[in-house]
DNA sequence: ATTAGCAATCAACTAGCCCGACTGCCAGTT
DNA sequence: AACTGGCAGTCGGGCTAGTTGATTGCTAAT
């Protein structure tokens, strides 16, 4: 059993240990945060906690440091929330206040993320399969071409041109806008293809294989942005330390790089809270069992989640990475809720 | 004066020093490539080289690397085109027949780059200031909002949410939205924002309002996409070799991110020529003066020009790098070049 | 102009040593 | 039963000295 006491150590050595980088003594625990008690006592709760596996001492005669397990009692247990400093507020009211595009918010936002936290940012892009159809546009271009656009609701536009077989007609044109906006609008883009499939078979056979063309034109605007994809921002982070890593951060940076393995985490963390969600060291397999990933969902719409957050080594300070993470997301869920109900 | 056989020595030297990571020494180089002559012959050479600052010793009882002055010439004078190998062939090829829009191309290029040269590539966007108007759209969206539409040659487009002052009239907005094409298609996005302050008092007072919060929001639309960006890739070959910079990668990485200096390197560079361009070690000032860019032009449009490149160690392979970069910047103009000509 | 040979230089490696920072444990104290 | 002081044991890190091997610079001979 772990005493009270003994838990209260492992929060100094974790704290110690995350901004000394150095393996924690009982003498300094003594010293420093005085417990009322003299180092023999901490070393006896050191022992304890050894056992449990919750510290560990890189060799005999040394201080010691926390296991991924004793992070994750931390994470769980001890970590307090950190306020904001006054300074990252301010940093995030100037992002806030100068927002244009949906683009240009997701690359503030994820660089906004890597100051706050000094690691690596990575923010999934809303998934668009749930964004819907607001208007589709096609716009004649010469005599045999029409240009599609494809316009949703996540400010989000596609275009395509596409061959006509035929000389064109504005008439036709005008008819098929009609004809495609009718059916289309409000749809979600993930059934835009089946809904595409029966869509020629509803017009007059001199225009089905225009039609066709123009479907098959919007069926690969939506395949363009089906695809999750992340934006990252700073890498540099990740090789400031230098030390963090035992063997190299090129693992690390070269499986950010790839998203895949990200990208599955992301969808593999239970996402029933809305609280920021932790994976420490081990927890994680393959390149990213030396470091600590910490996201949490964000609201993309209005029923739809993405998810961010930072990666970097499991000594992190997670108490204000945690608070950061958790403040990004929720400042931007509100702000892609404001445009929503803006456009709305 | 340096002999030929001198030059020759200075390509052995930094050919081997490139592969090998070492410094060079006279004795290998009269044991590996035969020059006829004995080792004491290559080092008077080397002394020779070394009075003309192309080649250093680290120190006393070492042999020779380059100076950046050494690269330089190695780079004018002696580095042979090599051809790509089938493997780059092939890796082009797959990578050309999948392109999909616009964004997709470049991310596919700039990831291309990266991996056949091994070093971070990095892909300046077209700059949209040179794109021209292709159509301008105008979606009432109930009745007190409007929704523009820009759309460019460029295959880019741009939405923005107009408040409307009073109530819209479908007749109101068609004529708008016929007044504004013929004004301003063709234009290109540098003459838009003049081009749009004397629209509004063109039309009749009654409409001049909503016509000044279109051409706001029109202005926005551009304002976003005026500023030249960057994307990179293959971050992590840069922390591959660890040993290729004294200090740490972090200021060079860091720099690559914030993309300003690299933007400013671009624009300095001559582009008279159809050729890559080397920047090497201290040839840069700041961040990059340990480091060797290469890069070269590539045609983003009918008569606009923009540049890609990589960012690797001094000690590269620039024989196979600028193959490379010449390779894939032509052929990111030609599928440039041939969209246009489709739109056309 | 080239070569062979030789002395000089110096990084890299190894071994040995000591120091200091810890821990672990035990016996004594509260 | 919890805590403490003290002491022996362990081990990394830093310091020094000595050795090795690679490589150059120089000079005298060809």
């Amino acid at each position: 059993m772990v005493s009270d006491r003994a838990l209260e150590v492992l929060r100094v050595i974790v704290q110690d240990y995350i901004d000394s980088k150095e393996p924690v003594a009982s003498k300094a625990i003594a010293d420093r945060h005085g417990f009322g008690v003299s180092a023999a006592t901490i070393r006896n709760d050191m022992a304890l906690l050894e056992e449990e596996e919750l510290i560990t001492a890189p060799h005999t005669s040394a201080g010691r440091i926390p296991t991924d397990k004793g992070y994750r009692v931390f994470v769980d247990q001890l970590a307090g929330i950190k306020p904001l400093t006054p300074a990252q507020r301010r940093a995030i009211e100037q992002f806030l206040s100068e927002s244009a595009d949906l683009d240009d918010t997701l690359t503030r936002t994820v660089r906004l993320l890597s100051q706050l936290t000094n690691q690596v940012a990575i923010l999934q892009y809303p998934s668009l399969s749930v964004a819907t159809v607001r208007h589709v546009e096609l716009l004649p271009m010469g005599t045999h071409r029409v240009m599609t656009v494809l316009i949703t609701d996540g400010g989000s536009v596609d275009q395509n041109i596409v061959e006509c077989p035929r000389e064109l007609d504005e008439e036709v044109v005008a008819e098929l806008r009609a004809h495609l906006n009718a059916q289309l609008v409000g749809m979600s883009l993930a059934q835009l293809p089946d809904k595409l499939s029966g869509l020629s078979s509803s017009v007059s056979p001199q225009r089905r294989d225009l039609m066709e063309a123009i479907a098959e034109a919007l069926r690969h605007a939506v395949e363009g942005h089906r695809s999750d994809r992340l934006m990252m921002a700073g890498a540099a982070n990740l090789v400031r330390g230098e030390h963090d890593f035992s063997s190299s951060v090129y693992p690390v940076l070269e499986a950010i790089e790839q998203q895949v393995t990200l990208l599955k985490l992301f969808t593999e963390m239970k996402w029933e809270s809305e609280e920021v969600q932790a994976r420490i060291g081990r927890e994680n397999e393959g390149p990213f069992s030396e470091t600590a990933v910490l996201a949490s969902a964000y609201q993309s719409g209005s029923d739809h989640r993405a998810t961010l957050g930072v990666v970097g080594p499991t000594r992190m300070d997670y108490s204000s990475n945690m608070t950061a993470v958790r403040a990004v997301a929720s400042y931007l869920s509100r702000l892609l809720g404001d445009q929503e109900s803006e456009r709305a």
